[in-house]
DNA sequence: TTGTGACGCGAGTATTTGCTCGCATACAAT
DNA sequence: ATTGTATGCGAGCAAATACTCGCGTCACAA
């Protein structure tokens, strides 16, 4: 950020072109995210713009920064009170707060995980699987009586078969598969895999 | 496209066009991929592209489809063989070919599988996954005995996750994971699935 | 050999882009 | 009130972009 704002009006400036950016990021898409539309988006010039932004990528980053930490809490939060047992209820209470949170703004996930070339973006969301992957790890390694697989491996593949599976389907929305269903074959998918 | 290339002249142009257009791709990722760069690394001028293209996004489709057709026939061509027996062998050479595809031109796997904007990429992409889903959904179908999952869903499933750890492997070469190995669980998450 | 159309060229155009800079205004401190 | 600073404006620049067009060159059929 090139200038920190001090006053109030200012910082809601800075509100307003976030917000306008992930408008433009959703409206126009990944190609259509120029400085001006969101300038224009956000009824201020262009000129406004870059008091507080170094430039066009800062906003994008930040767009992408604040939708993957606010979805990464909302999961996080659903797996914390938890931790202690990694059951079928807790695969599917997972699977399902992710679900819920990719449903909330489908036009933002569909840019975000098919458009954006951003490593950043990715950067975001690997530290966010690692952290989950590891609780796991440690989890499955603690109890070698409730499974057959290697703690480190398993981790990291149910970690992106569920995650990718709920991204999938929020997208694809196929038929043959209802949200329920979702639900049982995540749950199913991960249980017969870890005793197999 | 604009105009059929007659002589064996302009046939190679066209070849050498969408070479070029990969190396770009590949080199210079999806937003550098602008028309004077593909002339330039094709050693032709910007006039002779729009002779056999209509626009940018059609040499990119082109690309595309070129590599997307191609991995696609490697792997059908590994099912093809042993449609009748879909058991753990057949989902370690599927994934073992699909893995060795995807392996075989990291740099564009990731411009097309993290970048591409296109839905025409998807497109082909998800073309693959119905013909493989379909396959499978019959062979569920058939041999009830064998399994315990709904036949829609667990092709749905199966494909999905299969396809995503493949590439997802490739792209990250995670430590915890060795090939052999994600050999050996992408076949332990089939086979535990399915009779769970 | 010659004529005709396919071919290729590359300077050029119109547009869009990211971004700047000089200036006017709003605010806070004295 | 006055002064200093934070804030905001918007015309406009330099660069890049997608794409065109008139002209020369080439291959091939007659």
């Amino acid at each position: 950020m090139r200038k920190q704002p001090r006053q109030e009006r200012s910082r809601q400036m800075v509100e307003r072109i976030v917000a306008a950016g992930r408008e433009v990021l959703v409206e126009r898409g990944y190609d259509g995210f120029s400085t001006n539309h969101v300038a224009t988006a956000a009824g201020i010039s262009p000129g406004s713009l870059y008091q507080y932004f170094p430039n066009k990528a800062a906003i994008l980053d930040e767009v992408v920064d604040r939708y993957v930490a606010e979805s990464a809490e909302q999961v996080t939060s659903a797996m914390s009170d938890r931790i202690t047992a990694l059951g079928p209820d807790l695969v599917r209470d997972v699977a399902d707060a992710l679900v819920a949170v990719l449903e909330a703004d489908r036009a933002l996930l569909r840019v975000v995980a098919e458009e954006l070339p951003l490593a950043r973006s990715r950067a975001r969301l690997t530290a966010l699987e690692r952290q989950v992957r590891e609780v796991s790890t440690a989890y499955l390694a603690a109890r070698p009586d409730l499974h057959r697989r290697p703690p480190a491996a398993a981790a990291w593949v149910m970690v992106l078969a569920i995650e990718n599976l709920a991204v999938r389907w929020v997208l694809d929305q196929p038929a043959a598969v209802s949200r329920d269903q979702l639900l049982d074959e995540t749950v199913a998918l991960v249980s017969g895999y870890l005793v197999s």
